[in-house]
Parts: structure tokens; sequence; C-alpha cells
RNA sequence: GUCCCUAUCGUCUAGCCCGGUCAGGACAUUGGAUUUUCAUUCCAAGAACCGGGGUUCGAAUCCCCGUGGGGACGCCA
């Protein structure tokens, strides 16, 4: 049994398309798993394209995602080149094969591809078999001399060796095409295992590079997490028959076959998707997390971070176990480095809508002022003790407290947020916020 | 229009191949709890076998027909 070899070979079209990253990644997770080889082909025979800069995003999009290729671009290989434009002349000797066996013919000034007129049978990894019969001779070089598609695809599978093609099953009614090409070269014919689409989350048809959440691009400026993204993926069209999502990409390596692969179309879902990028983010390590926070606030928002990392990275990790994502991140820890922090209109609701607590507020207000240490433990016995004197539960204290310091009704801990703030910051605010 | 694929909660899915469990999990939703806020955490609830025929003692599971969904029918890839 050889050595398996899969491929990836997207067309440079200027995005890099969530169905083909799934692609990308299921060829990736079945090389990984088998101890294969993985090769990137470039389809770029149409040369109308800026091809330097959309390669470039394609290349980008994989190495956020973690797929490395052993072959292709940057990397070499022994089967190259990897580029299609630069194979032409291995084109033009594999349709010389086809003349000599009487299978291609000239008419229009194209060549053209003679069937056999015979039903295909194609055992699909996932489909199980599927016949059909490819009824109408069909082009295999245009009449500007270029090879089309079919031809090079099945050209290049052979040259380079590959044992499996995973992909997209919009392909699934074009393989039989492809057996024809295979069987009229002689050669050995890969398995193929065809993969089902990603849908529109709502509407109809397949997700196109318009819908949000169809690019890759997106969730690179969104600062997602490349690992939830790329986990995400791999649980839409293959689970892993465990009840288990979230899962190390090395556990998921272990598992992936083609018999966990479903038959149905799946209907894209952001909010799920987001779900497990804050798993993920809560589950980072502190120093990794820390870098992300900092740059997703450095490109993403206009907060000016001070000199200070120390309190710049206990605000951070006082957020991260309640931040969702690292879009919002910026709006939420915005205060902790802005004085001129906002209110937030619906917060202001939420906290008033009991009645007025600005007298309770200046009531904290003298006892955080006279408090000699200002940590967490001695703020909270300060704050229950006024409110065991007055009678009331502790919280009629905090949300105003936490309003009036920050702008929001929600966020980190109260407590270790305010020591983190500072005692004098702190009492800055109240006293401004009360005599507004 | 022709051909191909497909069909379980709103969504992603397990179960189907080898008929017999209260049809399981996750996201989302709703409701509680955490006698300290919260965008956290925990718990709970509602929520599905597309329809019709067969086969069978028994069908989500096997067969057929509808219907729905998707895709392919380019000198695009």
């Amino acid at each position: 049994m050889s050595k398996t070899r899969v491929r990836f070979a997207p067309s440079p079209t200027g995005f890099f398309h969530i169905g083909s990253a799934r692609t990308a990644l299921f060829n990736w997770l079945y090389a990984r798993h088998t101890g294969g080889t993985f090769v990137l082909r470039i389809e770029d025979t149409d040369d109308e394209r800026n091809r330097v800069e959309y390669l470039n995003i394609l290349k980008d999009g994989m190495k956020w995602l973690g797929l490395d290729w052993d072959e292709g671009p940057d990397v070499g290989g022994d089967f190259g080149p990897y580029f299609q434009s630069q194979r032409a002349d291995i084109y033009r000797q594999y349709l010389e094969i086809l003349r000599k066996k009487g299978r291609a013919y000239d008419k229009d000034g194209a060549v053209f591809f003679k069937v056999s007129g015979e039903t295909q049978i194609l055992h699909d990894a996932v489909y199980g078999d599927v016949a059909r019969m490819e009824e109408k001779d069909f082009p295999i070089f245009r009449s500007n001399g270029t090879p089309v598609f079919h031809f090079v695809n099945v050209v290049d599978d052979i040259c380079m060796q590959i044992t499996n093609v995973i992909r997209g099953q919009d392909h699934l009614t074009n393989t039989n095409k492809h057996i024809e090409l295979f069987k009229a070269f002689d050669a050995p014919m890969p398995q193929f295992a065809h993969i089902p689409l990603i849908l529109k989350s709502e509407g109809q048809g397949k997700m196109s590079k318009r819908d949000r959440g169809a690019l890759i691009e997106e969730y690179q400026q969104k600062n997602y997490l490349p690992e939830a993204v790329r986990n995400y993926l791999c649980m839409l069209g293959w689970n892993p028959k465990n009840d288990r999502e979230i899962m190390p990409i090395g556990e998921i390596i272990a598992l992936f076959d083609f018999h966990g692969i479903v038959k149905s179309n799946a209907r894209f879902d952001e909010r799920k998707m987001s779900h497990f990028n804050t798993e993920y983010l809560r589950a980072l390590a502190p120093d990794k997390f820390v870098a992300m926070a900092r740059r997703a606030i450095e490109t993403e928002s206009d907060i000016k971070l001070p000199e200070d990392s120390a309190y710049v990275e206990k605000v951070f990790l006082l957020c991260q176990p309640k931040a969702a994502n690292l879009e919002c991140f910026p709006s939420m820890v915005e205060f902790f480095f802005n004085d001129a922090y906002k209110f937030d209109a619906a917060a202001r609701e939420k906290v008033y809508k009991k009645g007025n607590p600005d007298e309770r507020l200046a009531q904290v207000f003298e006892v955080l002022k006279s408090l000699e240490s200002f940590d967490h433990d001695s703020i909270y016995s300060a704050i229950s003790a006024l409110a065991e004197k007055n009678g009331v539960k502790i919280t009629e204290y905090m949300q105003i407290l936490r309003y009036s310091v920050s702008g929001l009704a929600g966020g980190p801990d109260l407590m270790p947020m305010l020591e983190v703030l500072g005692k004098s910051k702190v009492c800055e605010r109240v006293e401004a916020y009360l005599k507004r």
C-alpha cells in the first residue's frame, strides 16, 4: 500500500471561501491521519488576475488555520511545478497520448475528448456507488490553446500520484468525466471522497462569498482564534461519534476518517462558531490571551494602552473569564484605560429601574474613601458592613457602584475590578458621578 | 428541462449498515440557582424521526412512490 497523497487545488480568486477552507481542512486531516502527504496545487490557468496578491490571501488563510502543506508553493517537492500555469508542456504531452489512442479530436479550433459512451461507476468513500454516464464529448483544450479544468485536474492528479481526491459534493456529477479520463490514460484511479456543502445560514443555496461569515479573512479580522474556527469547521459535516465537539486537533486527527463524514449538506451557524471561539478564548493560556487581547485593542480600537504593562495584564486577565470574544473586548475594558468612559444608556435604565440609588452611592463613597487598604476583601467587608447597618442587601450598592465607575451594567467581578482600578480612580470617579 | 446527491429538535448532529432502548449530545431559546455584582458558572424545561404506501409480531432504521432541500448540466474552476 503506497503512502497517502492528497491535494488541495484552489484557484486563487482573491478570497478564501469557508467551503474551500473546509475542503483544505479535510484533505489536511486525512493526510495527517494517515501520515501521508498534503499537496497544495494552484489552479491558476486564468492569467487575467493578479495572482501574487490573491495567492497570498490563500496562503495566509491556510497558515492561519494551521494547514501546513508538504508540497507546493514555497516548499517545493518532487512533483512540481505546483502552479498549473507552469505545466503547459506536461499537458501537451498528455494530449498527445489521447490523440494516439484516438480519444482526442479537433473541432472548431478546440480539442475534444471522445467519451466511451459507457456508464461509469464511482465508488465514493462517502456516498457509496454512484452510476452516471457522460453522453457528450467535452472540450479539453480551448480554441485559444489553453487546457480545461477537467483535463488538467486529472493529468495533475496522475502526475502527482494523488491517491485520494477529497473535494466538495458539487463535483460529484463531474466525476464520471474524470473517471473516463483516468481510464483513457490507463492510470490508476484515486479513491474519491466527496464531502457535503456548506449552506447559507438562512435562505437558499450554498454559502456564497457575499454571505456573512463566508470568508476566512473575516475571522482573521475579527480576531477569532484560528483553533476555534478550525474546530468548528471540523464538526461541520464530520463528527467523531463520541458526543464531543470541542476537541484538540490532535484528537481530531487521530479520529478523522471518511466514515464520520455526513452525507447531507450543513447550514452554517455563526452562533455556534462563536460559542467555539468563546470556549477557546476562555481556555487560552494567560500569556497568550494577553498577547491576543493586546493585539485586538491595538488594531481594532482607539484605546491607548498605558506603559504600565503589569496593569494592562491585570485588567486583561480579570476580564478573560467573562469575555465572549475579542471583537467586543475593547468595549469591555475601555473604562480601565480611559477616564472619559461613556455611560451606556441600556445599563443606566437597568440600574435606575427600581428607583434612584444615588443616595446609596453617596453612602458607599464615604465608606470607600476611608478605607486603609483597597483590596478585594477589605472592600467587600466594608460594603457588606454598610449594607448590614442599613438593613439592605449588598447588591443595592454594587450595581450603582459598578455603573458609576465603568458606565456599564456588566463586566468582570466587581470587587477585584475595584481593586485593579485602584482607590484613587474609584473615588475620583464616584465623586465626579455624584456631582454630575 | 435532464441527470446526480440528500432528508432526525429552529441549527449542527448520534442512532440507520446488523429493525425491538423514555430517539442521545451540542448551539440557540425559556425558567431557576449561585443568600456578592456579572457579559461567568451550574441546573432544569420545551423542542425532531417530511408525507404516503409496503415488508414485518414490531420500522427513525429495510423497499417503493411522492414532496422538500442541494448540486451538476461552460471553450469557469
